[in-house]
DNA sequence: ATTAGTGCAAAAACTTTGCACGAGC
DNA sequence: GCTCGTGCAAAGTTTTTGCACTAAT
């Protein structure tokens, strides 16, 4: 199971492989798209009684520490988070209304000439919209 | 000044003219950068004693609404906010430390195929990092 | 005069933290 | 056994809302 691995991974870096941390990641993995930590509380309610948000959130944060999990905010205030991509770098077409994401091959980072003296941290290129689905429920 | 016709503009859309919303516009007009809804309430309690931060949080809903400012979030959990660009379409270089922005004439946009039945809302492109000023500082 | 804008107080929404106990190694 | 992970309780941070009063039109 693929969720093995990523622990295997996270054991090997000093972490502990706990049921709640297996579940989380479980989770994210099972569901490719981008999800709220409250969406994952409440989905973790239901299946594992005793998952607090406090775990979530603390588990959200080493995830993304780790690199294994991308954080964005595309919407509202609150973070969003999915799988990192582990097959290179790209970008992503985001359904604001169900968080699915379709991968954007062309990043437009190497034709631009980046100003003297700007440093480069990161960037960021996202295309929002509805996708297939939810713009037929949108629309209805 | 510039504020006024800013200010015209919201009074034909059937909003009322104020001081407060004049100096929140004004400040924002003053300081071509992306600033966050607690700095700039910080510079208003100095000026503005009367100034409670609702008014700021209601303001920058109205001017973003209209479409007179951006929105973005590309740091911690808050919500920054710049005067929208009046000058055809582009991208930003924004500066994490100080907000500072420089334009990217480039929109990656027409080179995409957007995929059968996602329906592009909106896009986003930013290149994030530090300025020359803050660069400077972070490395000292 | 009418209604939008504001301040106050409160709450909502999201996230973090200190501490003690329990679980993974 | 040692230490990390977790739950509890609490607090921190950012943002929103109901209500009554004030001010812009």
């Amino acid at each position: 199971m693929e969720t093995d691995s990523y622990m295997s991974e996270l054991r090997e870096r000093g972490y502990r492989i706990t049921g709640k941390r297996r579940e989380i990641l479980g989770y994210l993995l099972r569901n490719d798209r981008y999800m709220s930590a409250r969406e994952l509380i409440e989905y973790m309610k239901d299946r594992y009684p005793t998952m607090s948000y406090e775990t979530v959130y603390r588990n959200l944060k080493t995830l993304r520490d780790e690199g294994i999990i991308e954080e964005s905010q595309f919407a509202d205030n609150e973070a969003k988070y999915r799988m990192a991509c582990q097959s290179g770098h790209h970008h992503h077409y985001i359904c604001v209304a169900c968080g699915q994401t379709m991968v954007i091959e062309h990043c437009p980072m190497p034709e631009l000439c980046v100003p003297d003296g700007f440093q480069v941290l990161r960037h960021r290129f996202e295309v929002l919209g509805y996708c297939q689905n939810c713009r037929a429920v949108e629309s209805k």
